[in-house]
DNA sequence: ACCGGAGCCTGTTAGC
DNA sequence: TGCTAACAGGCTCCGG
């Protein structure tokens, strides 16, 4: 389900009620929920931490415990974070639960179950084959050429590859091809350095305006409070096939590459 | 190095 | 209307 804007949106609202909060336990009713260590571990070394930070990196977040301990939590498709009161009614999609000091409770709401949990002393272990964080300051359009000098890929397939660059998903991947004016099927060598600097560009609009719009609510997606998101008022051609491109008239086509629904318009997009 | 396919899960949607 | 198959915003593993 969610990337980069949507994870971020999470983050983002998840702050302030769980910043400065310790952990007090915790539980789970599908073991592959959690990556590592084996849960009787993760619950002794996760109580009585607290929680010092939250922030992202590219699809997951990052809880910064006490003691050195970090909790790395990935979304996959459908999962959810929400910090509730202890008496709220149970939900048989929550299967991983942190509960709080304050009597509240973290919980990850993933009705599909592709959803993970880490917790680890060095968030490298989880987060280090990353590529470079596409909003950062420090990344530049020359950063990007570089990444894709000496590479030959199908360029969907390329952004979607998060050890190329971290967050972007299929929903962004195909809005920031649309803006960019380049075709998904593409060969990542083809691309000119104006269209690279068209890309770079792109990436960041298309990232900062779900950012902006708090996600898009065209699955199942909601924010931490169940409210929808706006971005999906805002797409250009993602899930719009045969719809009219906004930009030249002409139907929005669907491909699959990679496995992947891809949308693009064919008149715009070269 | 890169690509395609299968697998992980379950709810929703499209099609007959 | 009801059943079935395809599909879903992610990612990993495997073989070619």
């Amino acid at each position: 389900m969610p990337e980069l804007p949507e994870v971020e949106t999470f983050v983002r609202a998840l702050r302030r009620p769980l910043t400065g909060r310790t952990i007090a336990g915790a539980r789970n009713d599908w073991p592959r929920h959690i990556a590592t260590p084996p849960f009787d571990q993760l619950c002794e070394r996760v109580s009585g931490r607290r929680i010092e930070g939250i922030n992202r990196r590219g699809k997951y977040l990052v809880f910064s415990l006490s003691d050195d301990e970090t909790l790395i939590i990935h979304l996959k498709m459908s999962g959810h974070l929400s910090v509730v009161a202890g008496d709220t009614p149970p939900d048989p999609y929550v299967h991983t639960v942190f509960d709080l000091d304050d009597g509240g409770e973290l919980r990850f709401r993933d009705p599909r179950k592709f959803g993970r949990v880490y917790l680890v002393h060095d968030p490298a272990e989880v987060l280090g084959p990353l590529g470079p964080e596409p909003l950062a300051e420090d990344f530049t359009a020359d950063q990007l050429a570089g990444r894709l000098k000496g590479r030959k890929r199908v360029l969907k397939p390329l952004l979607l590859d998060q050890t190329f660059i971290a967050g972007v998903g299929n929903i962004y991947a195909d809005e920031a091809l649309f803006y960019a004016g380049l075709r998904p099927t593409r060969n990542s060598a083809s691309l000119s350095p104006v269209e690279i600097a068209a890309l770079y560009a792109s990436l960041r609009k298309v990232l900062q305006m779900g950012i902006d719009r708090e996600g898009a609510s065209i699955n199942s997606y909601v924010k931490a409070d169940g409210e929808m998101g706006d971005m999906q008022n805002a797409v250009a051609v993602f899930r719009r096939t045969g719809q009219t491109c906004y930009h030249c008239g002409g139907p929005v086509e669907r491909i699959v590459l990679g496995g992947r629904s891809t949308h693009f318009c064919p008149t715009c997009q070269r």
